[in-house]
DNA sequence: TTCAAAATCAGAACGTGTTCCAATTCCAAT
DNA sequence: ATTGGAATTGGAACACGTTCTGATTTTGAA
């Protein structure tokens, strides 16, 4: 059903993703597709969650190289929106489904939250693998922060893709020292 | 119009924002509502724009009166997020709305997003009143950004209301100076 | 005052997310 | 092999955002 998600997404955005078309592609009944997700939004967050983890393993094994922290995190970010740009209307899907969310699904916002916190702040300290500082966390939540407005304001139209690097690059520039 | 969403929306929320509603309590036809706003998520931005320009607008008269331009950015937004907290659904469904908006509404919000970089710039050299320099654009973005970020997490139930304050002043305080 | 254009109205109608249900199929434990 | 409960199915039905229409009212210029 996630796969169906992102084909459609990647087609026509958010609403391409509809319920009934996602029990189709996934040859199931809809009531199938409400039984593992409670809601369309909750579906489109799954989703994302498991891009974000999907990503973070990915760093895992391949960490920045940067010499400098700033470096390391601008460097990831980057690579990220890079993924990101190739499938516009995927990100709007998700971004946008993670805009509206509701209480009732507050529990996967903050994995997602927690899993670009992590990635950001492993960025941070790479290569040196150890927990992070208090002072680190904060700077991570930070920059995520950052990074969900920017997305927002790429794929609200209000801004162009490359608006969402400069962002976070002023930011990590001014967080963690030029 | 925009009276009788707000009051919908201190009632109930996002959802208690229905369209036939607002154009029962506006005393008008449900077309006519769509004719001065394309859109429930228009009409809900709309009432945001408006709402963050009364704030700017009775900044303008109440200038912060602290020392530092980190302690009056936290006195400004603490201010506007005890305003906020007096009505969480109204918050709420300004903060959905602006999460989930779509490229024909890029103009408002573009218009919110200018007006609350606005206040925030004008808090950091508040009381001159001189044009913001490129750097302090630059921060006070970020600000703006951490501030929609957190509110979301607020409004989605991951963080309690407290918690924005605590972001907006962690991130003062790394920006600004402590 | 007249009259054409614009605005408003009341309400039907459509699309899609969501819910609900009775019937059927699947599966694990006996 | 039987059986009882869980999962799935197909499809109807509902709610609300949105669109559309034809009738009516309001407006503003000649």
């Amino acid at each position: 059903m996630l796969d169906a998600t992102l084909e459609l997404a990647a087609a026509g955005g958010f609403d391409a993703v509809q319920m009934r078309d996602v029990a189709a592609a996934a040859d199931v009944a809809l009531g199938t597709v409400y039984r593992y997700f409670a809601s369309k939004e909750r579906l489109l967050l799954e989703a994302m969650a498991e891009q974000q983890a999907d990503l973070r393993k990915y760093l895992d094994v391949h960490p920045p190289g940067e010499p400098t922290p700033a470096a390391r995190v601008v460097s990831v970010l980057r690579g990220a929106n890079r993924s990101l740009r190739e499938f516009p209307d995927v990100t709007a899907a998700m971004v946008r489904s993670f805009g509206t969310a509701q209480i009732e699904n507050a529990d996967i916002v903050r994995r997602v939250t927690e899993i670009m916190t992590g990635i950001i702040t492993s960025a941070i300290h790479a290569p040196e693998r150890r927990a992070a500082t208090a002072g680190e966390v904060r700077v991570a939540r930070i920059l995520m922060q950052v990074w969900l407005s920017s997305l927002n304001g790429w794929v609200c139209g209000v801004d162009g893709p490359d608006r969402v690097d400069e962002d976070l690059a002023a930011a990590a520039d001014l967080l963690l020292g030029a």
